[in-house]
DNA sequence: AGCACGATTAACT
DNA sequence: GTTAATCGTGCTC
C-alpha cells in the first residue's frame, strides 16, 4: 500500500540494491508531533554485501572492526547510522546488509514535502531549493543529529522511520562516482555506487 | 597527549 | 574557483 513503513526487511540486503530502491521512498521525521518528510532523491552506498570499500568508515578505520562510532554499522539493518563531520555537519544513513557487515547506505537528499515551514527555520530561513539538497543540509532541516544514531527505523513507535510510495521506473535512475571521497584510493574512488533520480531539482550535484 | 583530517557547506574573490 | 568554519574520531607518539 501507499503508505507503509519500510521493514527491516527491506534494509537487510546489500547496500546497492537499497540505495537504488529507497529513491522515491519517503524519509519521516517526527518532531513535536509534527511531520517532516521527504522523498529520497539521492543516496550513495558504502560497503556493499561483504566486498571490500575503502570509502567506508567501517572498513578503513580499526581494520574493518568496529569502533565505538562505526559500531552500528556493524549491527543490524534499518537502524540509523548518524556521524558527525568537518567540525559541524551531521549525516544521516541507514544500515543495511547482515550482522557484521558495515553495510551502509547515505541519504544525500531529499525532495521536501511535508512541515516545509519547520524545515525553513530548521535551515535559518533558506529557500525550499537549499533546504534538503545535500547530506547536512537535509540532516538539520530534519533536526537530525547523534541523539538518532543507532535509532530503530522500523519500530512503530519511532521518531524517524521510510514510507514507501509510488514505484519509480528504473530509466529514472541514475548513477555515477560518490561524493567527496578525498585520497580513497581506486576503484572505489570512482566506483559508481551514488544514485539519484534523474533530472530531480533537488539532486545535491546534478 | 597531540595531531591530521573528514560521506560538507556557505561565503568569499 | 577558493577557502574558512570547527570538533570528534582514530592513529601515532
Amino acid at each position: 500500500m501507499m503508505d507503509e513503513r519500510l521493514e527491516r526487511s527491506f534494509f537487510a540486503r546489500p547496500a546497492r540494491q537499497v540505495a537504488a530502491e529507497l529513491l522515491g521512498k519517503r524519509l519521516v521525521r517526527l518532531v513535536n508531533g509534527r511531520r517532516l518528510a521527504g522523498i529520497i532523491v539521492e543516496t550513495e552506498a558504502y560497503c556493499d554485501a561483504a566486498e571490500p570499500d575503502l570509502a567506508c568508515h567501517g572498513d578503513r578505520a580499526n581494520q574493518g572492526k568496529p569502533t565505538p562510532r562505526t559500531a552500528v554499522m556493524f549491527g543490524p539493518a534499518g537502524v540509523a547510522y548518524v556521524y558527525f563531520t568537518y567540525g559541524m555537519h551531521w549525516m544521516f544513513n541507514i544500515v543495511t546488509g547482515q550482522p557484521g557487515e558495515a553495510n551502509a547506505v547515505l541519504i544525500r537528499a531529499l525532495e521536501p514535502v511535508e512541515g516545509i515551514e519547520q524545515m525553513m527555520v530548521n535551515r535559518n530561513g533558506r529557500s525550499h531549493r537549499q533546504l534538503t539538497n545535500g547530506p547536512a543540509k537535509l540532516a538539520q532541516a530534519l533536526a537530525i543529529d547523534k541523539s538518532l544514531n543507532g535509532a530503530n527505523l522500523c519500530t512503530p513507535d519511532g521518531v524517524i522511520w521510510l514510507e514507501s510510495t509510488l514505484a519509480v521506473l528504473p530509466e529514472a535512475i541514475a548513477t555515477g562516482p560518490r561524493i567527496g571521497l578525498g585520497q580513497t584510493p581506486e576503484p572505489w574512488l570512482s566506483i559508481p555506487w551514488r544514485y539519484w533520480l534523474r533530472d530531480n531539482p533537488y539532486v545535491s550535484k546534478p
